[in-house]
DNA sequence: TCTGGGGTCCTAGGACCC
DNA sequence: TCTGGGGTCCTAGGACCC
């Protein structure tokens, strides 16, 4: 059996924690530059506000309902995942964490098999020591873990726990359940499946393999094996190391100076350099792009987008942002007002791999040296407390008007208590 | 006025090889 | 006159996820 552990309604659901007077009442968090709804109370859903909404769709909404509005907070978001994790891990034998807000455990070789009560009391426990509501669906694999969470934020009669195991069961669960409702069903195959008469998960779940894999490839036959219980995609207990790391921003207004441009891409350089190290990786290329405001129809626009190798694979931040500066002289184009810029490491390889010339081992070594160093004293100091001159020190150009304190990690932060 | 950020896997087609 | 067959690697784009 595998269980989905799922936060409900995570973001909100952490803000609430130190708001407790919100609970009951609509409310919602946004995407970064606050352009974007991406988490929403269970009274904001009723009220008919979708994810993805743009804030200022649905400011008639907000305000006559008077919904409470939070900026993301993802330093506060982590800190409650980690702890969920923590308790995870207590009671699972392995845990596989697949978001922020979710993550699948194995329970193969539990000797307790009273599963509807092990998903009960691990959702109560979750509740208790962190404060945030979390569903747990127990089925035979992946997939039906997630419809089985699902039902439990349906009906709390569950108490957040619910096993689904008895095929009977299992069928009458997938034919109350939407076809695009099933983990791996996305939108584009949806309206192809609709056209076609399928409608619920059963109808899916009883097509002839053979069409499956003739119209949704390998990845649509997985799906289909697992409503059908058996087990189709992996579980992962140890996370591997990203293949590719990218940070970007929109910004709040648009940038038309390279400088000013130049010092934002060394701050997402940096970031990509500390995540490399982090999951001790180096990287072999760098890609940096920056362009405009796609709404902006009936202005010209320009995509900016280049590609440049390594002659040696590195972490350094110092290398890292040096290349991704000379990446973006090439692609800046003067008198163009850009909206959103970004750089992603690839071709990452672990840093163990590495095999230095005899000519660089004792700059690498130096560098791997410093950059420790850096990240020691970001790890306890605060995070940017060094930097390099030419990310500049001017904080970030992206909108963030409604940020709660990041209560449980930055002191500095926290609220006076009068 | 205002529209997120960060990933993965799969597939088809081209280049290239013998 | 007769003009194959099989393989790998790489890349871009599509689809999906949170």
């Amino acid at each position: 059996m595998f269980a989905l552990a799922d936060c409900n309604n995570f973001f909100v659901s952490c803000e609430r924690v130190f708001r407790p007077e919100l609970n009951g009442r609509p409310v919602i968090v946004l995407s970064s530059n606050d352009g974007c709804v991406i988490a929403r109370s269970n009274e904001a859903k009723a009220l008919g506000i979708k994810m993805g909404d743009p804030l200022f769709k649905i400011r008639d909404i907000v305000k006559r309902n008077n919904v409470t509005i939070f900026s993301s907070n993802m330093a506060l978001y982590a800190d409650f995942s980690r702890r969920i994790r923590m308790i995870l891990r207590q009671e699972a034998p392995h845990i596989e964490v697949y978001s922020i807000d979710e993550a699948f455990l194995d329970l193969r070789g539990m000797c307790n098999d009273d599963f509807d009560s092990f998903a009960k009391t691990l959702s109560l426990q979750c509740r208790r020591l962190t404060g945030i509501p979390v569903s747990v669906g127990v089925a035979p694999t992946k997939t039906l873990a997630k419809i089985a969470a699902e039902l439990c934020k349906r009906y709390p009669k569950l108490r957040g726990g619910c096993y689904m195991h008895r095929d009977e069961d299992i069928i009458k669960v997938l034919k109350k359940t939407a076809v695009e409702d099933v983990w791996g069903i996305g939108r584009r195959t949806t309206p192809r499946l609709k056209a076609r008469g399928i409608q619920t998960a059963y109808d899916f779940r009883v097509l002839p393999r053979e069409w499956v894999q003739r119209n949704m490839g390998i990845t649509g036959v997985r799906t289909w094996q697992e409503l059908n219980g058996i087990p189709a995609i992996g579980f992962e207990a140890v996370a591997e190391a990203k293949q590719s790391i990218c940070n970007s921003r929109s910004f709040a207004t648009e940038i038309y100076d390279i400088r000013e441009l130049s010092e934002q891409i060394a701050k997402f350089a940096t970031m990509t350099a500390e995540k490399l190290r982090k999951q001790n990786t180096v990287c072999q290329r760098l890609t940096v792009f920056a362009f405009t405001n796609r709404f902006h129809e009936n202005e010209a626009q320009q995509y900016g987008y280049i590609t440049l190798p390594f002659v040696e694979p590195t972490d350094s931040t110092l290398e890292i942002v040096r290349t991704a500066r000379e990446a973006l002289a090439e692609i800046f184009v003067r008198g163009v007002g850009y909206k959103k810029a970004g750089v992603i490491a690839s071709e990452i390889i672990p840093r163990e791999a590495l095999h230095v010339s005899m000519f660089s081992a004792e700059h690498n070594e130096r560098h791997h040296r410093l950059m420790e160093a850096i990240d020691n004293i970001n790890s306890t100091a605060g995070c940017e407390a060094v930097t390099l001159a030419s990310a500049g020190r001017g904080g970030p150009l992206n909108r963030s008007d409604y940020r709660s304190p990041r209560y449980t990690t930055s002191w500095s932060d926290i609220p006076i208590i009068k």
